[in-house]
DNA sequence: GAACAATATCTAGCAATGCTAGATATATAG
DNA sequence: CTATATATCTAGCATTGCTAGATATTGTTC
């Protein structure tokens, strides 16, 4: 009897439109325009199914947080191909930023607004963990302590992109900024091996 | 006729407390529990008198916002007095996060929260300014483009208290990542001062 | 000091939000 | 076909930011 199945797939089929209804408004309007009545408009249910498929508003941003993560990571893994050392970082740091500033609702899902998402933490899922690993790959041939260099190489990718979406930074000095990340831990890693 | 006067030292009493009521309750429970109903409860008077002082919820936050920024400011100068080169840079890091980390509600108007507040810009208020400069100061001796090490500089140290904050990199390593971009920076204007 | 004008403040309410209880329709099983 | 379980909806609560219109309070003028 596969209508059980049905339903599971029917449901599934469901759960993925809200996210991606979510998604949509919430890239074209900003996350305040993301109502669970409007999405359930969306949807062509009434509102108490969102609840069947969320226990609450923050869980719909937060479905949309894993697969911006997702995505984030093709993006980096994508970068750091065909390239190695030193452009390998530049091109994964660019593409850091470009993602976070092209996608401003994905990416105030993935660090800004309140989830429930826990990192650097037993039991962090697998998607929030490979993009972490992406970065960690094109840091390692320059340091030893990799999990530290890459924890500050990301907060210093997250920092820019913070800082230069609410316009406290110069956008035109990007490129500039990024250069003196990469520089560091190239140079910083040289000074780690003569060190020893 | 001192009337006039009195009354506008009340007003601006009045908006004082206001601000420290939203600071002191964002501070205890978080920007949600910041409504406008408990403000007019906290000061005492009806809702509509709020609205004669800020235009809007939002205009609230960013005047605890500008609060804030001042005593940044102030921290940051402490933190880089009584120490020279490569200490006071890694003071001041030490001091920013400290900021960040001890009062959370407080950054979060600063860097978080939505408002008007615009940097890097023509017309910036000095208050916003001031904080740059304190992070500019300890910059300065290790390099020549000072503006663009000074913005990877804060964004660095912004994107520690941001991931740190949300649980993302570990708590326990923090002043090896510190390290690791006071580092950058005095090697990285080492090698800039060497090349030119 | 009384009558009027201007300012300050309040009461009451609107529209929108997240969320939920209880009623109702729909599908499944006997 | 009937009874049960599942799926869904209608209707509403409590809370929010904000505002219009009524009402005190203060100031001015004769």
């Amino acid at each position: 009897m596969g209508t059980a199945e049905r339903k599971a797939r029917d449901r599934a089929a469901r759960e993925h439109r809200i996210v991606a209804a979510a998604r949509a408004i919430a890239e074209r309007e900003g996350w305040d325009g993301v109502t669970v009545r409007r999405l359930a408009d969306e949807i062509e249910y009434s509102q108490p199914v969102l609840y069947s498929h969320f226990k609450n508003r923050d869980a719909i941003v937060a479905a949309v947080a894993v697969e911006g993560f997702k995505e984030l990571t093709v993006a980096l893994r994508e970068a750091a191909s065909g390239s190695t050392g030193r452009n390998a970082l530049k091109n994964v740091a660019l593409a850091y930023l470009a993602f976070a500033l092209d996608r401003p609702a994905l990416y105030d899902a993935m660090f800004v607004l309140p989830t429930d998402l826990r990192f650097a933490e037993a039991g962090t899922r697998p998607e929030l963990r490979a993009g972490f690993e992406a970065l960690a790959a094109v840091v390692a041939p320059f340091c030893v302590e990799v999990a530290d260099v890459t924890e500050t190489f990301w907060a210093a990718l997250h920092g820019l992109a913070a800082l230069e979406r609410s316009g406290r930074i110069r956008p035109r000095m990007r490129g500039e900024r990024i250069a003196l990340i990469v520089r560091a831990i190239v140079v910083s890693g040289n000074s780690a091996r003569a060190r020893g």
